[in-house]
DNA sequence: CTTTTGTCTAGACACTGTTTAGATTGCGTG
DNA sequence: CACGCAATCTAAACAGTGTCTAGACAAAAG
């Protein structure tokens, strides 16, 4: 589809070529879907191309994670404005979950240990700036500082907040919150109203 | 190490020995670690053995997640046993997330839907079978019936239940639960601490 | 214009899961 | 007991995979 034409021996900007099939990939069929030999192709590319700019297919699929971890982010620093307390915490709950379920793909890649470089300093950086508005309102609910960026050492109190999104994110993805439409689809509007609930439960 | 030995042709009960040969795969080295021609070697059999018995290699890891989620529901049935409400929570919560730090491989693998058959009748019945601990405290506190065994239409204050230990247990795989030492191992008392304050805001 | 540096290819290697056809065995039945 | 059937397993191949080593090519630097 959006195989990059080429008229000259070098690509001009494999980098970013190999970084962008990779999310249309992960995207279209998942990350077990994903090979790099794949992506190769989509670039046009041949198989051994990609190694000379990731190293290794983890560092091509670690630099999709931390897009995906950017994406995040804005989503939810978006989420959080103008609310406060547990309400800040429930919207941004949803939005996790959300994410989760519309970007499936890029979000099962966030959790697959073995595919990503985890000790990368970017991706955790950018992991630590994706959970910031979480930090925020956990803070801002309970009196709480802001974690630092070694993410060790965290607060219990951010981490009940992160907890509980996280797990109904995963949950979203496996089909486990009801929600699966007789067409095998997911029915969107129920499963928000359901997050919703849940949340109301645990945030009241 | 636990090489079937072979005298005669048929193996007697390659089944069960090749269930076996992948638990201690995934047990060392992760579901990652785990191939198929590794399970058959071990059983000391040919690699395409194994397909005889579970069809593909998804069928053979079902078969470990099946067992996986029963022992999983064995521990969260003796952690249950003589509390109530909160207090019962916040154990079978400690539990799960025992689990999934003790017994990493396993616990991923019941997380990767590309490599289990979910439709499988005999899995999605151990999973029902072994959240029902969860599902009669969440009950017991708050009044609630145990749900249906399809897992859908599941109330709101039972998935309120099952997803912070379902996140919690990710995070603690991933070894964001603080709790890393020096030497890089786990430090489980102090995970199992700070996993202690987190539930006690979750559930005081 | 030449040299150096960065990119990319070609081909191979050691794997993988699965399929095919055939060899071997145990078991129920005559 | 002997026979044939059905179950079980092997051997070899296939189409893939990620990665490595040479070397080909092109652009930038001297």
């Amino acid at each position: 589809m959006t195989k990059t034409k080429r008229d000259s021996y070098h690509h001009g900007d494999l980098r970013s070529a190999l970084i962008s099939a990779a999310e249309e990939i992960i995207a279209a069929e998942g990350v077990e879907g994903f090979t790099l030999r794949k992506a190769a192709r989509k670039a046009g590319v041949s198989p051994g191309a990609p190694t000379h700019h990731f190293g290794s297919m983890a560092g091509l699929l670690t630099q999709v994670a931390r897009r995906s971890y950017e994406a995040l982010g804005k989503q939810l620093a978006g989420a959080a404005e103008g609310l406060e307390g547990n309400a800040a915490l429930r919207a941004l709950t949803a939005v996790y979950v959300r994410f989760a379920r519309d970007y499936t793909g890029r979000f099962r890649l966030m959790g697959r240990t073995d595919l990503i470089e985890l000790e990368d300093d970017d991706l955790r950086a950018a992991v630590y700036r994706a959970m910031r508005p979480l930090a925020a309102a956990a803070a801002g609910t309970r009196g709480l500082g802001v974690p630092t960026p070694e993410f060790e050492r965290l607060d219990p109190r951010l981490i009940a907040a992160i907890a509980p999104a996280h797990g109904l994110a995963h949950l979203a993805t496996e089909g486990r919150l009801a929600a699966t439409m007789r067409s095998g689809e997911v029915d969107a509007q129920a499963q928000d109203a359901l997050v919703d609930e849940v949340l109301r439960a645990l945030w009241p």
